[in-house]
DNA sequence: TTCAATAGTGAACGATTCGTTCACTAAATG
DNA sequence: CATTTAGTGAACGAATCGTTCACTATTGAA
């Protein structure tokens, strides 16, 4: 076994136990009053096992940011009824923004300034924005395949858009966008751009 | 004079000479690196006469937003081309954010949460949206009235979406949109949405 | 003009949290 | 079984927090 059940973790699996700690500590406190002495109790870790992965805390949230966002289950078949696909899609992104994955984007982009690390940083944005990219350009194309929605759409800020204006929402509201709103951002923008004219 | 150089300064003039300066510091070392007693120092004011105002670093911010937001200047006087009005105010905004004034945005935005003072983030929130929409709508209704664009686009959430994308933009990238994508948030998004159909 | 009330200053303080260090111990390697 | 590698837990100095207090400047009323 390498998951042992009792005794000292190393390595990946003291990683896996320390990111897990640090996104519900997240969920429950909130980055501003995140501290590391009470990530690395609740991994049942030392402090010195953080400090030896990451030099602060701005680090530790990154990692656990690209962390969440590869952890996040991304597959999705299109079933071409292009608004509903989108809106089931929308209302699981608006789900997860409320927990852990909310807050650790809210603490992400808190530490995020024009003089950061420009490459992690990059890092950190594609590892969220990529898989939801995927999926709205899977349904994009299948709207297409079934003439609902005209070939130009496909453009990457129209396919982006959805996922941004929650972001957007999630970040200036404070919390997820309702299902209302949901259906408002459908309705009066996303689907009047992309549909095809008759 | 209620404004004397020297001496002691008191009430709403301190209080400004303290807004100012965290401005200041916000913008040199950003919000996570802000210190009160750096603030308190280059206002020349006690630290004392901080806590006194404020509890702490995020109602100090949440003040500072405010003020920030009120003292921008807000006036604009819709020529009738609609792309050309809105380019201008949205280069007018991401200049903005080059500074104080996103800082200032990060930094509140980092400190919300849902369990925030929900009154005074609306506060904030308004002000610093209030303004956007009102110059959106009136370039919008100068262009609904000489015939290049619909009626129907002074929805609400089609009046926010540039100043939207802008501010999602530069949370996310950790700086302003650049003309160019500026240039293409207007030609891929926000024009074809508001044209009026022939 | 004087004087009391109000507001700000600056320094000091205990309490936290930071990030580091170190002696000790468990797990992996061979 | 011996050696190397990695983690633990406690202790530490430094920085920052938010508070307190004795002192001083400004204001406005007597």
């Amino acid at each position: 076994m390498t998951e042992s059940t009792a005794g000292r973790r190393r390595g990946d699996d003291l990683e896996r136990a320390i990111f897990e700690a640090a996104l519900e500590e997240l969920a429950e406190v909130g980055y501003a009053n995140l501290r590391m002495e009470a990530v690395a109790a609740r991994a049942k870790a030392g402090k010195a096992s953080l400090y030896k992965r990451w030099p602060d805390r701005a680090h530790l949230i990154r990692a656990a940011a690209r962390y969440k966002a590869t952890a996040i289950d991304t597959a999705f078949e299109p079933s071409g009824a292009v608004r509903d696909d989108m809106e089931r899609v929308m209302r699981r992104i608006a789900e997860n923004q409320n927990g852990p994955g909310g807050e650790v984007l809210r603490g992400w982009v808190g530490e995020l300034r024009p003089t950061s690390d420009e490459e992690e940083a990059e890092k950190v944005r594609e590892a969220i924005e990529q898989p939801r990219i995927r999926v709205f350009a899977k349904i994009l194309e299948a709207g297409i395949a079934n003439g609902t929605v005209r070939p130009e759409a496909l453009h990457p800020r129209i396919v982006n858009l959805a996922p941004s204006m929650l972001t957007q929402h999630f970040l200036m509201k404070g919390r997820p966008a309702s299902e209302s709103v949901i259906a408002e951002m459908l309705d009066e923008i996303v689907m009047p751009l992309i549909r095809a004219r008759d």
